[in-house]
DNA sequence: GCATTGACGAAGG
DNA sequence: CCCTTCGCCAATG
């Protein structure tokens, strides 16, 4: 994992030979989300030091099931806490299952408890 | 190449 | 406290 780097110099990178590009870091993050915790979009961008650019982490997961370590995007959810990203998996209950077999109680699209299990790159990966 | 959209988020009304 | 607007920037038409 890189230090954090401005969205800019990514852009950059995405145009070097080198494949490492935003979305790649935005999934590398994701991977290493403990079991039974869960994170924000505003987070992951925030530790890629974007964090005004959260969308793009959305938009880096809408391509999450298609790389090949799948990602578990299922840990990633919005500000609030909510299943926002559900629609985007195979079937819509799909995201609520897996969270609960992590161990995450999920209530009405919404992550119980999301602050306690709340887990920002930024502070864990303390860098 | 401009316009629209989007799995977000903060700020303003 | 709910709703709207704006910023962010890549992808798509």
């Amino acid at each position: 994992m890189p230090k954090k780097q401005t969205l800019k110099k990514i852009i950059k990178q995405k145009k070097e030979p080198k494949k490492f590009s935003f979305f790649d870091d935005v999934y590398d993050v994701v991977r290493q989300i403990p079991k039974g915790r869960v994170t924000s979009y505003g987070a992951i961008a925030n530790y890629l030091g974007t964090k005004l650019s959260a969308r793009m982490v959305g938009w880096a997961m809408n391509a999450a099931g298609t790389v090949k370590p799948k990602v578990p995007a299922q840990r990633v959810v919005n500000r609030n806490g909510m299943l926002s990203g559900k629609a985007h998996f195979s079937t819509p209950t799909k995201m609520e299952e897996l969270l609960k077999k992590d161990g995450v109680n999920v209530e009405k699209d919404t992550v119980v408890n999301f602050k306690e299990i709340y887990w920002d790159p930024a502070i864990e990966l303390n860098l």
